[in-house]
Formats: C-alpha cells, structure tokens, sequence
DNA sequence: CTGAAAGCGCTTACAG
DNA sequence: CTGAAAGCGCTTACAG
C-alpha cells in the first residue's frame, strides 16, 4: 500500500524502517543509531516532510509535557483594547524578534474587559502555544489561569500581581540613580527630578534610584511634580512653577522622569529664558528604541525590544526548569551622552 | 468509568447524550434538535470546557477543509528581518484589532531572506492556522506555496507578485486624484508634486492620479523628483532645487507624495522665504493612522490600520467562498482640511 | 537499538 | 434526530 505523500510513514517506507523510528530520529532523540538518525533527516528534508503539529501536539499530550523547547510563544496583553502603541508595541516588536530568529513564531491575543468570559484561560488550555508571555495588567486572576494550563509563562515588563512570577523588567530605579550619577560626576550638586506623577511604577522607582545617589553623596533630591504634555500648551501649570522652584533653590541639573517628553521640557525652560545647557543641565529618562525628542539629547535609555527579546529567552529557560524559583531579571538602562549636560565647577560645601 | 473533566465525553455523560451529539452540539450543527443543542451548550458553559484544539484540527483535516471559518489568522511578514515598523506595524496593528475583536487570534512569522529553506511553506501547511494574510514583498513563489497548502488567503498592501489575488490596498490612485481635486476647488491651477522617486508603487500610483486629475481639468502637473529627507539637513539638493523650479514656474500648490516628509517641506519652504499657506499651499500625503508632522496639516490620509482590519474581513470571505474570482478592494482615502491651503482667486485663461 | 501497538481528543460519514 | 465507529498523524512506553 502506498503512504501518505507528506507522512513519517513515507518517510519510514524510503528509509526502510518503522514508522516509530523516524519519529525519534527526527526529534533528535538520542535512543536512534546516529547513522540511522541522519540518514533519516536527510530523507526527511529530501521529501520535503513537514511535521503537523496538530498530530503532534495531540500525541504528546498523553505523556508529561516537561522540559519542552518553546516553539510557539503566546503573546497576551491585558489592557482596555485600543490600538497598540508605543511600550506594548516594542516589547511586541523585541518578542517577534526574537522569536523569529530562533524559528518559531507568536501568536498574538488581547485579553480585555471585552473579551468573552474565559477567552483566555482556554486560549491558554486549548494546546496553540508551548509558552506564554503576559503583557500589560496581568493580574493575580490571570496568572492563576496561566498557571493552571501548565505552560512556562513570564510576565514581560511590570508586574501588577502579588505572587512571585517569572518576569523581565526594566531597571527603573538603576536609571535614576545612572542619571544622577552622571549629573555628580560633572560636578552638578543641586538636582531636580520632574514627573507627572508619583504614581506609576517606573515613576516612583525611577525617583527612588535618584534619590538613593543623592542620598549616598550626602544630597538631598528636588523632586518636582508636573503635568508634562506632549506639546508645551498641555502643560498644566501647578500650584508653583516647578521651574520657578528649580530657579529658586539654584537647581544646576533636573532629570526628567518621563519618557518621551524632555524635549517638551527644554521649550519650557527656553521659554522662561533659560538655556541648555549653559543654565542648566538636563538628563532625560527614555524607554524603547524610539529615538528621543533632539538627536543631541543626554539620556538614560531602556529598550524595550530588549526586554521583550530577554522575555523570551527567559521563558525558554523557565520551560527547561519548570520547577525553579521565580526569577526576576532587571534589564539596565544605558547612558548616551548628548550636548544637554555640562561640567560645572565644583561648589564647595555642598556636600559636606 | 469517570471520563476526563475538560472532554467532549464528560458533557456528553453529564447531559445523557452521545459524545457525537455533543461535538455536533457544540459546532452549531443544525442537524442537533435546539432544545438538545441549548442544553448541551449550557452543561458546556458550565463546565467549563475548552475545546482541544489539536484534536480539532486533526481531526477535520481527515475531510475537506472547504468553507470553515477563520479564527487564527496566519499574518506573514515577508522583508529583511528589521525590526518592525511604519507601515507594517500599523497593518499589524489594524488586523490585530480585527482578530481580536472576532474572538480569534493573530499567529505572526516572519520570513526573510535568513528563514531556513522551507520555512514558510512548512508553516502554511502545519495546521496551525486557518488562513493567511501575506505582507511584505510576497512574491510568486511565497503565493504558490501559500495555495498549494489549500489556506484561503489574501495580500494586505502591494501586491508584488505576477498573478492575481486576494488584495486589500490603498487607493494611491485616488489619494493624488482626491488631493489635486481639493486644490482645483480652492482656485489653484499650476499645481506641483514632489517625491522622493517615482520607483515604489505608491509614488507612481499618487502621481498618475495627481496627473490624471490635472489632464481632466486640461492642465499638466508639475511633476518634481527629489530626496526629502527625515530632517531638513538630510535633503539632497538635486541638480535643480525643485523649490526654485516650482517659483519659476508660479506654482501656487504643491501635493507632497512622501508620507511623513510634509512638515520637513514646509520647514524648507521656510527657508527659502515662502510662507505656507500664503505664498504656496501644501497637500501632505498620509499612510496609517499616525499623526501628520503639525496637527494644521491638510493631507489626503489613507489608514493602513483600516487597510489591515479589511484584510481580514476579506479573509474571512474568501474562506467562505473559496473559488470566486480575485478579488481587490481599494481602500479610498480621506481629507483632512488643514491651515495648509487657501483658496485663491481663479487666474483666467489657464485651463482653456 | 528497533518494532508493533496504544491512544491523544476530536469530527464526520454512515447506519439506524 | 441520535449512536457506534473509524480514523486524523503523531509520540512514547513497552516489549523484543
């Protein structure tokens, strides 16, 4: 009887042996003789055999699915369900990369207050994927989910459950405290940090990792407070000017907590007729690859196609050792130095 | 004997009826009396059950495939392996939403020049989704490989292959037809247009329709080529300064064929002393959703979110009716009125 | 080191 | 309208 034209079983029939051999052979299982093994391959290839993995994801089901590779990773966002933008768009962008190079592919699902009820937890039950990746507000409920699917799963960028959970992240607070660490070594004593808010995590741990410098060179941080709009007009003005403020206590350096809008800042500064950097220096804190407002920007950058690339590879660790403890991995910032810090000469008595 | 707990068995065992009756039940079979059918549904709902989509998969594929629905979406980037952007980005975006809110999922692969042999063709032919949606420069071969694993499938964007297909596109054609008839309106009649080469479909497309607007009217457009570069510094003067062509040949509006490159014409425009919207008028040329340059630009917008969210209602056509003709939809354009043009008074004598 | 066999969960043609 | 049965392609425990 003829085999099945794309079939381990025409496969089998070409090399002269059973069915069950060429499927060790190729799953590379080290029981096959290796000559066997690559003699099989090599027919396999020659055939143009492509596995289904519909069969094979059935088949493997019977037995423990322990220390598998990840070949096909889930990616999930939780959010409101608009159009993806801007951190959720990068750490896509560093996923997809990733998983690309290493041949395997992603599927992409949203979970929102939308979606029908247990969308997700049967997305991660119904054997699509080998691994999940949880973006967003992953939460306590979701992760429960998750974990009951006995995937390998990692939450990429922060974490808004209460249980320890595999996960990558951003430094927030090492990019603070790299900020004012290069504010330091150019002789700036007086420094300021401004944000819209203390209320998002990489907000207040960004503050912390400043202050946390400041603190060990026996300084004190001025923080600032500001609704920082995307264009000059939408900045709302406070109580008091932070700027006015900064003025007012000799502020020679501010960091500006908040991604994306530093340029927005420096029109400010310039409309109150100061000059960067000639009256004061500004850092600013960017994450994902976006290139910053002013080529000649001094930032601290964090890619988020990096944390996203990182994901994965911590999830194929993970699938390697289901059983570990929950690892945490802190991706650092980088500093690129641009013409919006000078050197000022040192003032005396600051510190002491 | 207990069946399992998430099996088509237990429902069946807990409403008293075939596990045939069930899988029936619960694929909307009409051949499953209502009142069966509801109760079956309902003992599914709650207990949870999540379908085993493998099993699915597999054992449909024992029968024809004609007609199915399609729930996974295979969306296939085919380029140079960069990081994803632009217009790829937002076409993802817009079948992402799509997917998303039909309750499917989105399976993404990319297949560049680096992919292992086959790669692409192993994947339309894996079982793992029940339909394609090609991006990139899908060429002929990508195409017969795509139909030869049966998938209904579509092009989102050019089409780069010889045959025809499935296609959603913008209409370039109507976006320079759209944007030339706009400035006839508002008096204009030496009108120019400006793009990097006329070599990508879309510069050509926009200019034939510019053109064939112009030809109605029986006036020629000044057709102008020129690298507009990302920032002002980048423009490559040509041999002739296009700006300067344009003054000597009193050309009173200009349709930018660049997406992205409007605000940067203008600021050159600036240079050289002209004054938007009084000295010249500017129509912006606009691909997906992202904001033109200056919020008072007046553009001809084309969403290529749109573009990919028709994509998948096309998919899902075409899987209903899978030997229809190819079909193509032009995605028309908009206008945005912005502070760009002014009406001036009509100079007689010029069209006749 | 290899082969024969069971079975993963499901769908559908077929018989009643 | 419902039930009993075959089989989708594959993997792995088990026996040789």
């Amino acid at each position: 009887l003829n085999p099945k034209p794309n079939s381990k079983q025409a496969i089998a029939q070409a090399c002269g042996v059973n069915l069950a051999t060429v499927s060790l052979a190729l799953n590379n299982h080290a029981r096959v003789a290796e000559r066997t093994r690559l003699r099989i391959q090599e027919v396999a290839r020659r055939l143009g055999y492509v596995p289904n993995h519909a069969a094979r994801q059935l088949a493997r089901s019977r037995f423990q699915r322990q220390g598998r590779s990840v070949e096909r990773v889930g990616l999930v966002l939780f959010d409101g369900g608009e159009p993806l933008r801007g951190v959720y768009m990068a750490f896509l962008t560093g996923v997809e990369q990733r998983v690309s190079a290493l041949g395997g592919m992603l599927v992409f699902v949203r979970e929102t207050a939308k979606s029908p009820r247990g969308r997700f937890s049967g997305f991660a039950r119904s054997e699509v994927v080998d691994g999940l990746a949880l973006l967003g507000v992953a939460d306590d409920k979701a992760l429960r989910q998750a974990k009951k699917a006995g995937l390998p799963m990692v939450v990429i960028g922060d974490n808004h459950s209460s249980k320890p959970v595999h996960q990558v992240c951003v430094d927030y607070r090492a990019m603070g405290r790299m900020a004012v660490q290069h504010l330091l070594a150019l002789g700036h004593r007086r420094i300021g940090f401004i944000a819209d808010r203390l209320f998002h995590i990489y907000q207040r741990e960004i503050a912390e990792g400043a202050q946390a410098a400041m603190a060990e060179a026996g300084l004190v941080l001025q923080l600032e407070v500001w609704n920082i709009g995307k264009t000059p007009d939408e900045i709302q003005p406070a109580l008091r000017d932070p700027i006015d403020s900064f003025r007012a206590s000799g502020t020679t350096a501010v960091l500006v907590g908040e991604p994306g809008r530093a340029g927005v800042f420096i029109d400010r500064l310039a409309q109150k007729g100061l000059r960067v950097p000639d009256d004061i220096s500004v850092v600013a804190c960017e994450l994902s690859d976006a290139k910053p407002d002013s080529p000649g920007m001094t930032c601290v950058d964090a890619s988020m196609e990096e944390v996203g690339a990182i994901g994965v590879d911590l999830l194929r660790e993970v699938a390697r050792t289901p059983n570990g403890p929950a690892r945490s991995i802190l991706v650092p910032p980088r500093l690129v130095e641009g013409k919006t810090c000078r050197r000022i000469a040192q003032q005396t008595g600051e510190a002491l």
